[in-house]
DNA sequence: GTCTATAACTTGATAGAC
DNA sequence: GTCTATCAAGTTATAGAC
């Protein structure tokens, strides 16, 4: 893929302009000059607006999908599969920093029925991913915490790393993974 | 305050509709609708839409700030403080849910110079939280990990209980900053 | 201090020439 | 497939009556 087509163009320089002004903020105008398409020229290629949005969120929560089904059928040990999990959230957020962002931050701009659905596919998301821990917690392997806190700090704790992760910084991907991983499983204490 | 001034309810109203929608798609007409009053009325007691969302983040970023002046002022063992600090992120989402999302996730819609002066009380907090890391790694309270990245692991860990948490779940605020506190110190590990 | 009316501007999207 | 020109609707904010 050495030469993009407009079409994919547009949808790459929107990824960015929606997470640099949020999906609202950002007009056809604003996306026509990183482009170098008149706004008109978009709509030979897409049909809305809205249109990029859903792809970017649904392209996105595929991936999640995907990810999580693969991990479940590698292992089945919980511990295994948390670490999976984790390295999962940040392999996409360093691999694609824009679209990543819209994702998490941008969803709400949906229309139906493409909210409701976003939705279901999140809930499913995160229920899959509560069933490891509840897993764990049943198999000894993790402490009884609260699986539903559990939850929701363990995914919530992985949204900020395409904020920071720069090609600049001196850490790895590798040994971010471990951190991050070290410190989610293990905690702060010593 | 049983009486609520028009001023009052417009920042409040606001809060909730900037929540839910986001400040970009909000409209004055939105909020008026909410509030009662026509939106021309609105500029009796206010100067634009943007001081609203000025108010409600420059608030939030004082809520932090004093806490954590609060927080070193109170303790100086760095287990006690990062366990305080938890408890204050917990304690001011749940006492304003729609503000604190705004805070969170609408500070970029600021103009210059309010922009740049919330980040640079964003980067000073994330400094006095990162210092009880780091000192706290060198007194060996704390294993030795990374304290950038234990920093963002537990400052965006704590952004999910505005969303999550309803007066009718059966868990108490007590209970939950419990959980919270014992996952981040201990980890997941049995 | 609230209203009606409206100014001044930006928005997403379309029509039609080339 | 890209352009110019433009539309219809929505935006924040103001003027001025009451």
């Amino acid at each position: 893929m050495v030469v993009k087509t407009s079409k994919e163009r547009i949808f790459e320089e929107a990824a960015n302009l929606f997470r640099e002004k949020g999906y609202q903020a950002s007009s056809m105008r604003d996306l026509s000059d990183r482009v170098g398409l008149k706004p008109s020229s978009f709509y030979n290629h897409i049909k809305s607006k809205e249109e990029i949005l859903q792809k970017i969120c649904l392209d996105n929560a595929m991936k999640f999908v995907d990810g999580m089904k693969a991990i479940k059928k590698d292992s089945t040990d919980p511990l295994e599969q948390l670490q999976a999990v984790i390295r999962l959230h940040i392999d996409i957020a360093i691999k694609d920093r824009s679209s990543v962002t819209v994702f998490n931050d941008e969803w709400k701009h949906l229309s139906e029925p493409h909210l409701a659905n976003f939705l279901k596919m999140r809930k499913r998301y995160e229920k899959e991913f509560k069933n490891i821990i509840e897993t764990g917690i049943k198999k000894k392997v993790f402490r009884k915490v609260n699986p539903a806190i559990a939850l929701f700090t363990i995914l919530t704790s992985l949204k900020w790393i395409h904020y920071w992760h720069k090609p600049k910084r001196k850490i790895s991907v590798k040994d971010l993974e471990k951190d991050i991983i070290n410190l989610l499983v293990n905690g702060v204490s010593s």
